[in-house]
Parts: structure tokens; sequence; C-alpha cells
DNA sequence: AATGAACTTGACATTCATTTTCAATATTGT
DNA sequence: ACAATATTGAAAATGAATGTCAAGTTCATT
């Protein structure tokens, strides 16, 4: 049991929440999933492994992540992407806007510069979002 | 006229757009709009006044003041947003997570360090979002 | 001013992701 | 084993974004 799993089960019982096969499948798909991904990406990649599932566990599982501190999400593209939230370093991005590709990056120095404004404007920060659209080499060079 | 308005004009006219009130309305009452807004929450603003306006007319003309450079978009609680573009410094946000309020802030120093960081990753930044969500002093306070 | 090709409008329909519903099933404490 | 309560997933509902199209408007040309 790693670290996630046992805080994760922890918070379900103190929750009130039954055990249940379907979760873990989802938890477990999430936490082997290292890039963000959304509901719809996720329910595929576990019915790929043959397992079965509904769509609307796998929504409802990464609604109790983020809920449980595991996990947050980012909006893009039209969609609602779920990242690890525990015991990962958070995550800024680029976007190409015309291939879609997505970068990770992180930035020690911009994460200081927020807090040091948030504190100026009286505002406690919980999460932030930074996305960067752009067009990443591949489609500079594609003109 | 104002430089938008003269550049806007100009930009339809190259495009093969006939002169339309509808679109004028829309496009004034957006310069009028100092904060982001919603599609909806524009076309519900231009009706207070009395204006007849269909959503449609709205909703296009937005997308278009967004191809002519004029706008840009940002999503945030669902809700796709409009802001001005043209000769309007760039905005970040934050936004309560409990009371939706949000608050406008620039930073230079972090527009530096992110085209630094967009040039280290071979890509080139068109535009960006940076949304800290968190709590505002108010909502601190409530509890 | 009349014409006609092309653009605009807005009510309505459609799409798509997200969220809810609910009857059947599974889990848990006693 | 029982009862109370949670889980599941197919289907329906929601809501924002986008597309459709017949009727109306614009504008260069005659």
């Amino acid at each position: 049991m790693t670290k996630s799993e046992v805080y994760f089960q922890k918070y379900c019982r103190r929750a009130g929440l039954k055990r249940s096969g379907q979760r873990d499948k989802v938890f477990n798909m999430f936490l082997k999933t290292e890039q963000h991904i959304s509901a719809f990406r996720l329910f595929e990649k576990i019915r790929k492994q043959g397992e079965k599932i509904g769509y609307s566990t796998v929504y409802r599982t990464l609604r109790l992540l983020v809920k449980a501190g595991l996990a947050q999400t980012l909006t893009f593209g039209g969609e609602t992407h779920f990242e690890h939230k525990f015991k990962h370093k958070h995550h800024d991005y680029f976007i190409c806007s015309k291939c879609g590709k997505t970068i990770e990056f992180t930035s020690p120095t911009i994460e200081r510069i927020q807090n040091r404004l948030a504190k100026k404007y009286n505002f406690t920060p919980q999460k932030h979002t930074l996305l960067i659209y752009g067009l990443c080499i591949n489609c500079q060079n594609k003109q």
C-alpha cells in the first residue's frame, strides 16, 4: 500500500463511504497516470484493460479524489483535466494552439511571486493554473 | 471614433463583412465593459438597456472580436469570459473559491519569466491565463 | 430608386461535456 | 442473516457552446 492509498482509504472511511472495487480501479488507474487526464480518457483507459466500469463511477471517483485533496482540476480545450496533487509537485503548462500538445514545466520563482502578490491583495491562495498558449516547435516549422 | 472602433471597422471591411447595427451594439457594450464578461452576461446587459438583440449575435460578435485581436478568452467557473486585448494590459486573476469574486493583477516579472521559459522549451507564446484560486479577505473572515 | 448577390439576424436545434437520477446490487456493523 | 446504507451504471437532465436556416438588411451596380 502506497502512502496515497492509505491516505485515500482513511479518507473514505472517515467520510462514511464503503469500500468498493470499482472505486479502487479508478483510483489505481489515476495513480498510474503521470500526466493530467480527462474523466473520459481515464474511463477509456480502464475499459481498454478489459475492466467493466461505468462513466459515472469514473467521474464520481475523480470528484472524490479532488475533494480528498489527492487530485486537482485544470480546464483547457473545453475539457476538465485531472492531475495529481498529493506528493507531486505542481505543474504549469504550455499548450500548442495548433496541435494541442502540452508541455509541463515548473517555476519556483513564479510560485514565489504569486504568493507575494496574494499576500499583498489579502488573498489566501489554494491552487493555481498557469496555461501558456502558443506554438510548439513542430507547428512553428510546419508553418 | 476611438482607435478600437476604427480598427474594428477596418477589420470588418477587409474581411468582407457588412456594417450592422446589431454588431455595433455588441462591440460598444464590450468596449464599455472594463472587466471580463461572459457572452450571456453581455447579452443580458444589452437587453437591459432596452435594446433588442439575439444571443447568437452577441456570441458571434464576441468570437469575431477575438479573431480580430480585440478580445481574448479565459475560461473559469465552467464559462468562457471575454476580456480586452487591444490597448489594454494583460491581467492575471485571483478567484475566490467561495464567493467567485475576481481580483485582477499584473506582474511584469511573471511575464518575463514566462517568456524566458517559453524560449527554453522552444515554444512561441501567444497568450496566457494565470488563475489563482483561494479565499478573498471577506470569505476568510466569514470562516 | 431599383436590383440582386451577399451578409446578418435570431429563434430554434444540435452538440458535447458534465452532472443527476434511480432501481438494482453490494457492503458493513450488529 | 438482517437491516441500514452506500455503490453502480444506464439513462436522463443540464447547461454552455455552436450550428442552421428562412426572413431581413446592406451595398455596389445599374
